[in-house]
DNA sequence: TTGTTAAATGCAAAGGTTTGCGGCAAAAAT
DNA sequence: ATTTTTGCCGCAAACCTTTGCATTTAACAA
């Protein structure tokens, strides 16, 4: 069902009917109410890709993210979608899988016009950005959200890494560590540089001394990750408190810990950058640093929209930062030991009736 | 940058351009080669719709969910996006937040071939399918996966959900549970009913009478299951054991459980479908029956593909189901109250050093 | 009646790609 | 030397929609 047949229908051309169906002015109102009944009765759809041909435009936008089973990339797609959908815009998603190449790849397939505009968040491995200068450069509406590239002239959606950082590590050193390991994701990314800055200033500020061993670089490789926390935590001079920059390495911290035997909080305190929805249900509840991912995904998709519809936006848009929450649970908390004995054999005496 | 341009620039006709870039023999090598290479010099590449509308072809499929923020269906996307990729596809994201209407608002969207084949998991308010059999009907290739509609003349990829509550249910009555609750997302899902009938057939196998008042049908109001299931464990003849068709009832019963001070396990056994990637790390580890959530997705965009490239598919993949895993952890595990005493004494007298 | 204006409709080009078929020249066969 | 074949390439239509502009029709004024 197309124009050409539904104007044979009708006894009228098909630009008349085009118009009509568009809401033209130049159509008068009796002819628009019998095409558009017409239209609705043989459940007449405009081919999308006629009308994107014809307009230069999708009505499309892409969202590319390292990993979407990932609590924060999923809220954040579902935040993006949400308005997209409000928007009556579709949303086309592509995984990088933290590679570099992918990342580079997906672009390539990008730079045609099949979206109107993207959404990126950047693979770990993702040092060199011409890829998305070139999209850019192509006049393709472009907004970073979270792990952005920082020498890229366009909007982008963070969240306060560095002072959650800082006030995460500054609730680790207040509960009594004095030795606090830090795990990143990447070292090129900003986000995770900006996050370890926020650690470092904490350690510097309460005079504490930083051990090149307590930082520990992780990537996608999970094996890899958990062979080098173990090896952390093993160590004969091992830290008493540990931040986590992403969920990923707190959940392996904590199943090393079950491993080898560690207590959480008494042996390790233990704070991480998450949005895991059980943290609270953990063994012991998790304390986080968590982000408005939903917001973010939704304001990354606002700021886009403005850009495709705009062509600018104003300059409040081009850097929104959005607040985390520390969220403190038992995974961070100093109890004495006294004080969880206590509450054990409390528990114990309540178990035994 | 089009093939029009690309023309002037190599003084060949479009016709000879396109064909030498899609290695047509009736062109050449030499001149393939001069073409293929001025391309890439300078960056051609197709407008996608105007590709699109010429060949009848998206090389775009649509993946129609509840929600993204879901560990089953993320990972399920995950599975499809990665195989789209690997095959040159595009994937369009569409949550229906379980309502009815958005998945009918989708499926009109999709009636106009914007999409080469559509992956779709129902909301749990879909008993209608009328608007699923319009797009079959259209001839769009149409796969479900986990919520089918079993009216629909279309693939299937399952898991053994009768089997899987079976054996669930058996499992939490061999360790003494005799009062099993039953929380159903969805009494018009065949995938609740038989998660419900492999749970009832259970109870019957086992001679337990079945309680009307445990089965508590749930929705996607948060605030009113939790509330629904308070009552239910708050009740003079409450239940002893539990079985969560989906995993966030089982999150609101442990939380729950909290509230009102219930023991997981002594108090309430619970097993729940669940692919939390943390289930190992709640207190307590909750048993679940686990989903091959991946392998789903991409079971399903791989039926879709023989879909979309045959129009037909073998009678093997006309209903794929795949097997479940019950991952038996402390939640549903018989410890008699001495035994837990006795652990948690011996935790006390550890931590006291 | 004729001329003027406004309202309604249709014509045709453009957007970019793909492909069947016809054309043309060079090579091969007669 | 003529015909046939083969190899390359270009023409033009088709995919379907949108829209500026021309055309037609109706209405109204003169």
């Amino acid at each position: 069902m197309n124009l050409k047949q539904l104007s044979k229908e009708l006894n009228l051309s098909i630009s008349t009917i085009s118009k009509a169906l568009r809401d033209s002015a130049e159509i008068s109102a009796a002819t628009k109410k019998k095409v558009q009944e017409k239209a609705k009765e043989l459940n007449y759809h405009a081919n999308p890709f006629a009308s994107n041909l014809r307009n230069q435009k999708s009505n499309t936008i892409a969202v590319i993210i390292p990993a979407i089973a990932n609590n924060f990339f999923s809220s954040a797609i579902n935040g993006a979608e949400s308005f997209a959908q409000e928007k009556d815009y579709h949303v086309l998603i592509y995984q990088t899988h933290e590679a570099l190449e992918k990342e580079i790849s997906v672009s390539k397939h990008l730079q045609n016009g099949r979206v109107d505009g993207i959404m990126i968040s950047l693979s770990s491995e993702t040092a060199d950005t011409s890829h998305l200068a070139a999209l850019k450069n192509k006049g393709i509406p472009l907004v970073f959200f979270d792990r952005v590239a920082e020498n890229i002239d366009a909007p982008k959606i963070t969240v306060d890494d560095y002072e959650s950082s800082y006030i995460g590590t500054e609730h680790l050193i207040k509960n009594g560590c004095t030795k606090i390991a830090f795990l990143s994701i990447s070292n090129v990314l900003s986000i995770s540089n900006n996050r370890k800055k926020g650690y470092l200033d904490a350690l510097k500020a309460y005079n504490l001394i930083q051990d090149e061993r307590f930082i520990v670089d992780c990537n996608y490789d999970e094996a890899a990750n958990k062979l080098k926390i173990k090896n952390l935590l093993s160590s004969t001079d091992k830290p008493d408190g540990l931040f986590a920059s992403v969920e990923e390495l707190a959940i392996a911290t904590y199943e090393i810990c079950n491993e080898i035997n560690l207590n959480i909080p008494l042996d390790l305190k233990i704070v991480s950058f998450s949005n895991l929805q059980t943290a609270s249900l953990l063994n012991p509840s998790l304390t986080t640093i968590t982000q408005p991912a939903y917001e973010i995904g939704r304001e990354a998709a606002s700021v886009l929209f403005q850009l495709i519809e705009n062509k600018e936006v104003d300059a409040t848009s081009e850097n929104i930062v959005l607040k985390s929450k520390l969220i403190i649970r038992d995974s961070s908390t100093a109890k004495t030991a006294n004080n969880i004995a206590t509450t054990k054999k409390e528990l114990a005496q309540t178990l035994l009736g």
